[in-house]
DNA sequence: ATTTACATACATACACGATTGTATATAATT
DNA sequence: AATTATATACAATCGTGTATGTATGTAAAT
């Protein structure tokens, strides 16, 4: 073959980044050679290299289509303006993740990936900073949540909120690498969400 | 060189394990060769082969050093029957496992392996299950713990053991994995023991 | 409207290094 | 003498990056 229109030649990168988050998925990133994803999207490894310097460039790219509007939709959640109790934003944002993460195929393959499939070292350290980025900005943004649930009177009284945010950030935390873990009990699964309310509930003033 | 005393054997067993558990969390697992394990134990590859039959072996090797002592001990404090409010059980537990991640380097180095440096897929997908089965011994003994002291009465009321275990389990495990991670913050790594104690405490009758 | 010149989007081929598992050699132990 | 604990040597595979080939699109010149 040879060269195509422009919409064509995205198609193919496109084709290429869903491929390499399967195979990535399947066989972790390590084993996972450029061979693998280019058969995997019907290409060779010339239409690879072309599109992506190496593998770490690739795995940045489907970072890059999945996680910035999944965090952007959680934030915008979190810190509403509108809210008569701000522990309601903490509770909406930690739903709408964990619903994505349930519901959403590429969501869950890229974060099982970064997760379970991925190991990071040498230029791969970067990918964890990356990762490592959004959860710091989410305890931040909980803490103001808590703060301003402190403020309006609906957080439980005595809790500091610096200590209840990074609490709730553990929490989520843990939930989401038990969710990605091995961990296939369908019957908690099921129950997340009502863990969710109960931890916030927890921390809403009676 | 050639054969060895017994001993002397199972010294140098000892220092490949040691070797490869430095290697491997320098490297990670699958960028680490045997001959770098090798080379770090000050042996050639033959004695390695004699020793592990092959890397996942080796793998197997580092952890069952280190990990059984560490949960027996913690597990021994966490349902131990002395106890007037089981609630410290629960605390006490918490503090010797995350004490013990701080303060010993081998032990860091494996749950850092295990955490980020490791990709469970193909016969490593078998090493995430062992990880994965004392979380889920820890989270039954949790809730055991958490139904003991509503029984003594120390319980916040109106908390559900069952769920409570779980989210306790996911802040052990989020911190757990916080702590891992790049997050390497000292100043709130140092208010961990803080941290654990308030979340033990909001839990607790007042 | 052709033609021309060049850039683009790939495929193919090659050279190199790295690892792995095994087979064999060797020397000390038991 | 047999076995054990290692070193060394070997063969085979695999993955990477790059270099090269090539057909097509695209835009400017004619």
């Amino acid at each position: 073959m040879a060269r195509k229109t422009k919409e064509e030649a995205e198609r193919t990168r496109q084709q290429i980044i869903d491929a390499a988050r399967r195979v990535f998925h399947e066989c972790g990133v390590s084993r996972t050679s450029l061979e693998k994803v280019a058969e995997a999207a019907g290409v060779t490894r010339g239409a690879v290299y072309w599109h992506f310097a190496n593998k770490a460039d690739l795995f940045f790219a489907i970072r890059e289509q999945i996680s910035p509007p999944l965090l952007a939709r959680t934030g915008s959640f979190l810190l509403a303006e509108d809210l008569d109790d701000p522990l309601e934003g903490v509770e909406k944002a930690l739903q709408e993740f964990f619903h994505a993460l349930e519901s959403c195929q590429e969501v869950r393959q890229l974060f099982e990936i970064m997760a379970s499939r991925c190991e990071y070292v040498g230029e791969f350290a970067a990918v964890q900073a990356e990762l490592n980025k959004p959860a710091l900005d989410f305890l931040d943004q909980v803490e103001v949540a808590y703060r301003r649930a402190r403020e309006r009177g609906t957080l439980r009284l005595g809790l500091e909120p610096h200590m209840v945010a990074l609490d709730t950030w553990a929490f989520a935390g843990g939930l989401f690498h038990q969710l990605l873990a091995a961990c296939h009990d369908e019957e908690w699964r099921r129950r997340v969400p009502e863990l969710i309310t109960a931890h916030v509930a927890l921390r809403r003033r009676t």
